[in-house]
DNA sequence: CAAATATTAGAGTAATCACTCAATAAATCA
DNA sequence: TGATTTATTGAGTGATTACTCTAATATTTG
């Protein structure tokens, strides 16, 4: 029972819009005109709801987060096989950050941009996100050991540190438009990392 | 022998003072009036030499390649042995493109950022200068595992660009502003795919 | 010394930038 | 109904953007 006029938008869907033009063209190159084209939302709107480019930025990557990030970290915790899980993820990154203009991870690109200067800045939302996933990865890992799946000595936070520069490394690679096998070999390290079954190791 | 007046300011220092500029703060963010600041060329000099602010970003990556990426294929090159030469770029990750804001890497932002909308994109450059260290540090593996360094059916492509996201990643890492161990993690685990005596396997 | 060439400084331009204002429309509450 | 609250609309604002023009200066070669 909210108060005056209700919202004629929907506002997961303009802050999805808005992420997806941001991940595409980067934060700087996006003027507030074109967001407001795409997401049909008059600047007056806009601003009224979102404050700020930069609001509306944060919030489009406090929602990529809760739609790209959140879901991994669900899937790392489900499940009764935590080195499954932790392939399965390995195994996403193609599909999740591969090729194209479209493809890519805005948080990789919020933190390879970093502009860290005033104290909110918006990467701080992109590196919170990404200390999460990261418990998350050591946590599953350490399960993996507690069943018997990797080594009783393994160094959980090193190999969960790697797999996720290594993730962040295939953002950049696809995005870059590299080869394909750049990424598909980074997955097999990635695995490798797991227990050597990508087929590379010995 | 040139006819007129020779420039007077120093080329490659304001190209080195452009690509820091722009690898701090991105290439949009950065204004020309800003660039002519900096380099205390003046704004019609500017245009003059480089023609465009594109230009002027196309040159600087071109520089930037210059200065860091051909010494890094230089030292993979020489020496007699490769196997400590791909060691030592992997142990440089850390200091070449460590955190903070001066920290980072040009062609890293450059390929995040991804624009490739038109043909010659600033990006081609960074695509171009990764090729060529991708191919030297192939080759390297390759002389490694000639040398009995490395075993036999090792895939060197496949750790040669393992090895190339993985130092994506740590740039950014670094520039993001994450934990510094995740990078020393990022190393540890590079060194790893060269055989393992990081010390966390096995 | 003179002619040719290049650089410089500074003002200036059209376009775009992020952002705002005053008025109106649609809802709830009395 | 009438008052209040909130959202939408469309035009408009000053600042900044990349970029250019003009006029003058500096430095070479012949």
């Amino acid at each position: 029972m909210p108060r005056g006029r209700p919202p004629k938008f929907d506002e997961t869907q303009v802050l999805d819009t808005a992420a997806a033009l941001f991940k595409r063209r980067g934060y700087d190159a996006v003027s507030v005109a074109e967001l407001c084209d795409a997401t049909g939302l008059a600047m007056a709107s806009l601003y009224h709801r979102f404050g700020d480019k930069a609001g509306l930025y944060r919030e489009a990557l406090d929602r990529y987060g809760r739609t790209a990030n959140d879901p991994q970290i669900a899937a790392l915790e489900a499940g009764d096989d935590p080195l499954d899980a932790v392939r399965n993820y390995v195994r996403q990154w193609k599909r999740h950050a591969g090729a194209g203009p479209g493809g890519g991870c805005l948080f990789t690109q919020a933190m390879a941009r970093g502009d860290r200067t005033h104290p909110d800045a918006p990467d701080a939302t992109a590196r919170a996100y990404t200390a999460r996933l990261r418990k998350a990865l050591s946590a599953t890992l350490r399960r993996a050991v507690a069943a018997g799946q990797l080594p009783a000595g393994t160094e959980v936070a090193a190999v969960a540190d790697a797999l996720l520069t290594l993730a962040f490394g295939v953002a950049v690679v696809g995005r870059g438009g590299m080869p394909g096998s750049m990424i598909d070999h980074a997955v097999a390290a990635g695995l490798s990392l797991l227990g050597g079954d990508g087929g590379s190791e010995r």
